[in-house]
RNA sequence: CGCGGUGUGGAGCAGCUAGGUAGCUCGUCGGGCUCAUAACCCGAAGGUCGUUGGUUCAAAUCCAGCCGCCGCAACCA
């Protein structure tokens, strides 16, 4: 009989920079469900990549002068490095730019084409002509400026391809609200509300502004844009269209794709539509998790509060640091990654409570045998709680499993370590231990703590990769003792087991020193994360020095009117956050303008003060309200600063 | 009235779908033990379950309003 086949992915990842902690989370996830199914039996093809193409990384690439490929390359492998030091087991590793996955794409994207899902129209925003891109308006900066070089940016248009969604938009909201295909699925009816029901917006899919992407076969200057070349990579890794592999019949459709939330809507609407128009079978499940916060915050590189994790496995060792991050997963919410709950929990948990279980077992068989059970045994009553204890915890793994909750699995076989933990005061081996008589309890006693120890071992294994068999070789297992098969049995380990006392798996950690080292190197981090942002923003940054706008004419600067003018009266916009509605006396009869600063200062800041105007700007409208120009205000790195004018210059001067 | 989430002992959370003695982990305090990585075991203190009102014999749990916090969307002339 051959074995059931269980596909599981990881999202591909951008390789813009250097891979963090959030990357680990994901996949260390999949790993453990992984290795978890293979040792059930299952046929496990587990997959990950990197997503290579797009904009971004062809400016990266740029700035380094390198090619985009040549730079990927380099952050691919860090990956992968990454990856191997936390004993990933991935099957297949996708890259976008393999020559079959570019070869599947192309051929995909002529089928949609062919079928009419794909058609060409004209893509319109606002576009930053130095960087030749587009951009949203939720993209761009604090001053409506291109987020990428700070500039202005103009409306545009170009032509591009789209990829028609509304025909899908009724089987996708069943599928999103009538189907368990969302894992957690209290997510769908955010995505029904603010998605399917305004209606579903034909999806741009091509792009003519950059070149780094898989081109468009039949229409010279066009490359693929991010959606049907990264989404496809889920079967064009199993030879979708190509002939690198031959596996989509057998692993599609996928058991779980595994994402974070910010990448849900993308793989919970724009996915399945794909998949849809390509007429093939829908993934059983999008198991979707939150995001790792440090102390709180969300992290970002700006903040410089990212976690490395090549820094915290060398402390820890990696089984630590995916033990910490699988604890305290949810898959719903957002779980907090503060150094202190990460050391706390690899303490109480990792270092008191299974290493010392292992390490007191150990010590005992070693003390009082001299490493080897004598195979005259005395039971007891009190034993048979405890094996059933132990005995029932492969079936409950089994169940949060199917849930994919990973956090209740490792509750549930600490819960077992514990109970362990309790059975030696139960049983008083030390006690024992001093009366010949009673060495045939005593051996008992531990040979029932060894089997405990090697259910729990075995069941932990696809979390802890790397420290498990550590454990066997002390409590003296064999690779055929320590199989799923035996985690529900008892009686496993020979009677005449040998011991072999060995390195301390789990170190305690000294909370108050580590906590001093983390934070010191996390401030050190922000601190150059700082220094790098300010040396930005004062134009001495050595790699990306300050451009200035194009050159202008006095001419064209005796276009722009400024004028001093007064706050009157100020009051924040309803319902926004940034907006702050200012009456001001231009010395022409007054007027309203609107201004988005209302992070930064209270209308009490402002009132009586007198500020320079941009009086001959074209009115618009924000949030309903109607704005008669602009004020002057300064980005600075504590947010933004108004100009403030000395109060003797008289209302309506006339600035130049 | 844009959408959604959340508010439970010092901290972090479960319980809420199917109302009925408020539970877990960490921390604190007291005790026990000594095989073990100053680890382990037992016990205790500590909560008017955000707030107001409603339904009910009975509400953390259902309903309505209000307040706080978070995310998304909007917004930055």
């Amino acid at each position: 009989m051959s074995k059931k086949p269980f596909y599981i992915t990881t999202p591909i990842y951008y390789p813009s920079g250097n891979p963090h902690i959030g990357h680990c989370y994901t996949t260390v996830a999949c790993d453990s469900i992984a290795r978890y199914r293979r040792m059930q039996g299952y046929d496990v093809m587990f997959l990950t990549g990197t997503d290579e193409h797009g904009l971004k990384i062809e400016q990266k690439a740029a700035e380094q002068g390198v090619t985009p490929k040549e730079y990927v390359d380099v952050i691919v492998d860090k990956f992968k490095s990454l990856w191997k030091y936390m004993n990933i087991s991935y099957d297949r590793y996708i890259r976008t730019t393999d020559d079959y996955h570019v070869e599947s794409v192309q051929k995909i994207f002529k089928t949609l084409y062919d079928k009419g899902y794909i058609y060409k129209g004209e893509y319109s925003g606002k576009y930053c002509t130095p960087c030749e891109s587009f951009w949203t308006d939720s993209q761009l900066d604090e001053n409506g400026c291109c987020p990428e070089c700070h500039r202005p940016v103009t409306f545009a248009k170009e032509e591009a391809y789209f990829f028609k969604m509304s025909p899908f938009a009724e089987r996708i909201e069943k599928l999103l609200t009538e189907t368990d295909y969302l894992q957690p699925k209290t997510r769908a009816t955010e995505l029904v509300n603010n998605f399917i029901k305004p209606g579903l917006e034909d999806l741009c899919v091509s792009r003519t502004t950059f070149k780094w992407g898989i081109p468009v076969t039949f229409d010279e200057g066009h490359v693929v844009y991010v959606w049907i070349d990264a989404l496809s990579n889920y079967i064009t890794a199993m030879g979708y269209e190509n002939s690198a592999y031959n596996d989509f019949e057998k692993y599609w459709p996928a058991d779980v794709h595994m994402v974070a939330k910010d990448i849900m809507r993308f793989h919970a609407i724009i996915w399945p539509a794909m998949l849809m128009a390509l007429e093939l079978p829908l993934p059983k499940h999008l198991a979707i998790h939150g995001w790792i916060t440090m102390n709180g915050e969300k992290m970002s590189k700006s903040l410089g509060n990212v976690v490395d994790p090549f820094v915290l496995g060398e402390r820890y060792g990696c089984d630590a640091i995916r033990y910490h991050i699988l604890r305290e997963m949810a898959l719903g919410a957002d779980s907090s990654f503060s150094n202190e709950i990460m050391i706390n929990r690899i303490n109480s948990d990792l270092a008191n409570g299974f290493g010392n279980l292992v390490s007191r077992t150990v010590a005992m068989a070693d003390k009082y045998f001299g490493g080897t059970l004598p195979e005259e045994r005395l039971e007891a009553d009190i034993d048979k709680d405890f094996i059933s204890v132990v005995t029932a915890l492969r079936s409950e793994v089994d169940k949060y499993m199917d849930e994919t909750k990973l956090k209740s699995v490792l509750e549930e076989i600490f819960k077992v370590v514990d109970r362990a933990n309790k059975y030696i005061d139960e049983t008083e081996p030390w006690k024992l231990g001093k009366n010949e008589a009673d060495k045939p309890r005593l051996a008992s006693v531990l040979y029932n703590l060894l089997e405990a120890i090697r259910v729990i071992s075995t069941l932990l294994s696809p979390f802890m990769p790397t420290t498990m068999p550590k454990v066997w070789e002390q409590i003296g297992a064999s690779a055929e003792d320590a199989t799923y098969d035996n985690a529900d049995k008892f009686g496993v380990l020979p009677k005449n087991v040998t011991v072999h006392k060995g390195e301390i798996l789990f170190p305690r950690i000294d909370v108050d020193k580590e906590i001093d080292e983390l934070n010191a190197i996390l401030q050190k981090n922000m601190e150059e994360a700082q220094s790098k942002l300010s040396a930005e923003e004062k134009g001495e940054a050595p790699a990306e020095p300050i451009e200035l706008a194009p050159e202008i004419t006095i001419d064209d600067f005796a276009k722009v009117e400024i004028r001093v003018a007064k706050v009157i009266a100020c009051e924040k916009v309803k319902k926004s956050d940034k907006l702050l509605c200012l009456q001001l006396d231009d010395g022409m009869g007054g007027r309203q303008v609107v201004s988005g600063i209302a992070q930064y200062y209270t209308p009490e800041d402002l009132i009586g003060k007198k500020i320079q105007l941009i009086a001959n700007l074209k009115p618009v409208k924000l949030r309903g309200v109607e704005s008669n120009g602009m004020i002057c205000a300064a980005d600075t790195p504590d947010g933004v600063k108004v100009i403030f004018v000395d109060d003797s210059i008289p209302v309506g001067s006339k600035i130049r």
